[in-house]
DNA sequence: TGTATTTGTGTCTTAGTGACACTATTAACT
DNA sequence: AGTTAATAGTGTCACTAAGACACAAATACA
């Protein structure tokens, strides 16, 4: 409460860094949400985040990748900055300012680690729809989800919210469920061939039908952007 | 520098909003600087901004948006948040973030107050590189002008940055301007059409050739993008 | 052996850009 | 008045990547 008065008396915006972490699991996108221990909207789910840090951080990268790191024990294959939320409703303390981000991550790494007394859970995103979620943060994941939809049409980024094995159908089910929307498997593989961005291995995997190659991503490779989006069919 | 010392004691970010103002004046792409009347970096050339006024402003936008209207007296017809800019080094007074808005305006709308004590002008992208500017800020209309390439290989935005009634000539100008690349005027003319923003008024104007087509965007329309991005030649 | 299912290929169509020749219209110059 | 340079605007062929979809290949299971 005194901090309160002081930072309104300051007039200085009350800042923290928030992260959307998106991966697949289960053929469906989720979302890395926690439930807050304490007021305000105390014991609903909100985004990970947390305050800059001025002693432990160089920049707000930093803050957020800390973050992230506390949650599970991984660094997210693509890590990129959304953009800002603020405003003077959005939380009931005062003029609030969260630079949030974004990242895609492997499944592999949701070792969600416990250790935090938070309780930690992918969240599918069809399910967000109708949940509580603390301040504004179910519009920062549509603003997030949304972004993601962007790149997946014109980028290999999905690849990165999946295993470090994987098939194309994987691949497929992985754009599909961001954007929600069929593509054509055949501009998928197109695509797979000219980003040169994956190698396939010497492994073949069970699919219900014939068997699916396997695919890695390649080290030291950079993601591909396309001059074309995908339509839909 | 009481101030200073108290920010740090709350460990709270010292937080500012800056805008990257883009026109097109004299056949090259100018940007908006104002010269620092106070230490650090005094004399030297910096964005606008100023600090969030939690008092005026309902949330970050409005201050930027205060800032430009205070420097230009006129609404940009394109803004958009950049993105936040933060860190230890950046500013010899600590640990700062900066939200950076970019935003195209009309060179009709520069009737750069002279209100404010600050010398205020429009500087030539080309005669940037050779500028001291001050803090980072030289590094931060970089990656606006970045944004603002990719955004001119896709969509209409670049006439935003053009009067209101203006020439296909000048808009290719503008748009090589931003992209630093030739393009094709018939691809240019193309994307015109099938935008289906600009209207051809019943006037042409002297070019140094055939007369040319006056256009002026239609009223109510919405920037269009396009699923292909230009390449070069 | 036959059928359902999924993977993967072949190929025609479609849409939008690149390239560039060609026409149109104006000013300036002789 | 005629010629030339310059810019505006059109016509059209080539090229590329995506959409659509038929079809072949491989596997599981009845």
């Amino acid at each position: 409460m005194t901090s309160e008065h002081d930072l309104t008396e300051f007039h200085t915006p009350l800042f923290s860094v928030n992260n959307v972490l998106f991966t697949m699991l289960q053929d469906s996108l989720k979302v890395l949400l926690v439930k807050r221990t304490s007021a305000p909207f105390k014991g609903r789910w909100e985004l990970p985040g947390e305050c800059v840090d001025i002693e432990l951080d160089d920049n707000t990268d930093m803050s957020a990748l800390r973050n992230i790191k506390a949650l599970t024990a991984a660094t997210p294959q693509f890590f990129e900055q959304l953009q800002a939320f603020s405003g003077i409703n959005r939380d009931p303390r005062g003029f609030s300012v969260s630079l949030v981000y974004y990242a895609l991550i492997s499944p592999q790494c949701i070792a969600v680690k416990p250790s935090a007394v938070e309780e930690v859970k992918w969240m599918d995103l069809s399910a967000i729809q109708d949940l509580a979620i603390a301040f504004d943060h179910k519009q920062i994941i549509a603003t997030a989800r949304s972004q993601l939809q962007q790149k997946a049409l014109y980028s290999m980024i999905p690849v990165y919210c999946l295993a470090d094995q994987f098939t194309i159908g994987q691949l497929k089910a992985a754009i599909e469920a961001i954007i929600a929307k069929p593509i054509q498997r055949k501009s998928l593989i197109r695509r797979v061939e000219a980003s040169g961005m994956l190698e396939a291995l010497d492994e073949k995997v069970k699919s219900g039908g014939r068997l699916a190659q396997l695919y890695r991503l390649k080290s030291d490779t950079e993601t591909v952007y396309f001059e074309r989006s995908l339509s839909f069919g």
